[in-house]
DNA sequence: GCCCTTCTGTAACAAAAGCTACGGAAGGCC
DNA sequence: GGCCTTCCGTAGCTTTTGTTACAGAAGGGC
């Protein structure tokens, strides 16, 4: 079990691919003309089909990851097996995960793989350091990329403490059901989101059904009633 | 209950105090002439008694707050009044907890408190976006320390979900323990540590003196054998 | 000593979450 | 259709953690 995990999460490395334009991203656009100029010069692109491995936890840092297009989620990896996503970085949103090892000369801390197909544009170490040296944007950006993840793993370890399963759950349903309410995830990846397993989840959604606050037809889920939902955040544990 | 609470944890400002220098900190040291002119003109001085209020949840922040020398725990709350401790700034180590906010312009996500008695330098924001903006030393502080800081709550994230609060207590136990394997903590401030309460963390240390890891003597814990302890750690967690 | 507060020890019970073990539905592929 | 894989539904049991409720030990202040 935990070989074949081991398996299919060191897969051939990906290969560079022409794709989104760097300029898409806010920071590159308010470079300085040399400093764009260095960025052309040294920034790898990379594709990573969908489930496929960014880093794995241990690995070195070779340089800052900006997501072009795509999603990555970062999680972790228990002994065991057991998967727990920490946050996830989407495309707009700026890099910024692999940033405090490039800083700190450490390791990366958990694992990360692409959650659909994503573009990544990956710029050395040593050119990032010199560019966070040279130009504001980069400075700006670096700072406030860290204290936004700051902020959410704040947040994620309170809600960890704070809540029971269940109503991160109707969080974690609330966030992410589109505009008609439905859910595009399996059983399986909720638990992981939630660093629980496939039955706890079905358990839970049962009696959220029973209450009349989703239906779960042919595996898909549809939100009923959101204000029910919220209000099991609100209510104190006990 | 929840009224005692908020009344204490709301304590009058605390008062200026002479203490350690500035000149104690790395960062500060390495500063330019300028730089550091700007500084003393702008800094406070602040200290906290043992146990007193330094943040709370809410809170916006006026500034960047350097430990000088003593402690803070900084702690989530949940709305029925369990705690969980989040991570701690040590003195030697730098300040780094409200940075994000400042950074951010958002409010401070948890609370603060002084562990023991301790000294601080508040660093209003406006002048430390400045120096952040003119000295390459105050840069790298704040990245590292902020890139330090996304290390450490990924790792207690992780350790929340793989490890069972036994082997969190263990690891909690080694950590803490001096050269001489003692333990100064009560058994509530250990359960607020790790986000449970004060009988189950009775429970779990019985457990441990059957096994003995360690012994309670008059309240006081005494680890036995540090190696039994490890190796609880290492156990898949079924 | 006596009172008060803080801390610890313990037991019995309750709730939450996890594990095991099925069976069954849906869809892709041959 | 038949086969295979992936996902979902459900039941029962176990483990872990939390809760409630007391009683006792230690120390400080008077």
């Amino acid at each position: 079990m935990r070989a074949e995990l081991l398996d299919w999460r060191f897969p051939p490395p990906p290969k560079p691919m022409e794709s989104p334009a760097l300029e898409s991203l806010e920071v590159f656009r308010r470079l300085s003309g040399p400093g764009l100029q260095l960025l052309h010069a040294g920034v790898q692109r990379l594709h990573l089909p969908r489930h496929t491995q960014a880093l794995y936890k241990g690995q070195a840092i070779s340089g800052a990851y900006f997501v072009l297009s795509g999603r990555l989620r970062v999680f972790s990896l228990s002994p065991e097996g057991s998967e727990a996503s920490l946050y996830f970085i989407d495309p707009g949103e700026t890099c910024i995960f692999a940033l405090n090892s490039l800083f700190n000369d450490l390791s990366y801390p958990a694992w990360v793989e692409a959650e659909s197909d994503t573009t990544l544009a990956l710029v050395p170490g040593p050119l990032f350091r010199r560019l966070f040296q040279q130009e504001p944007g980069i400075q700006d950006m670096t700072v406030r990329a860290l204290s936004t993840l700051v902020f959410r793993l704040m947040r994620e370890l309170e809600d960890v403490h704070a809540y029971k399963l269940e109503q991160r759950l109707a969080n974690l349903l609330l966030l992410r059901a589109n505009t008609q309410g439905e859910i595009a995830m399996t059983q399986e990846q909720i638990a992981h989101h939630l660093g629980s397993t496939r039955e706890v989840i079905a358990r839970l959604l049962r009696g959220m059904v029973a209450a009349r606050l989703l239906q779960t037809r042919r595996g898909r889920i549809q939100l009923l009633d959101r204000n029910g939902l919220s209000r099991l955040l609100g209510q104190p544990a006990g």
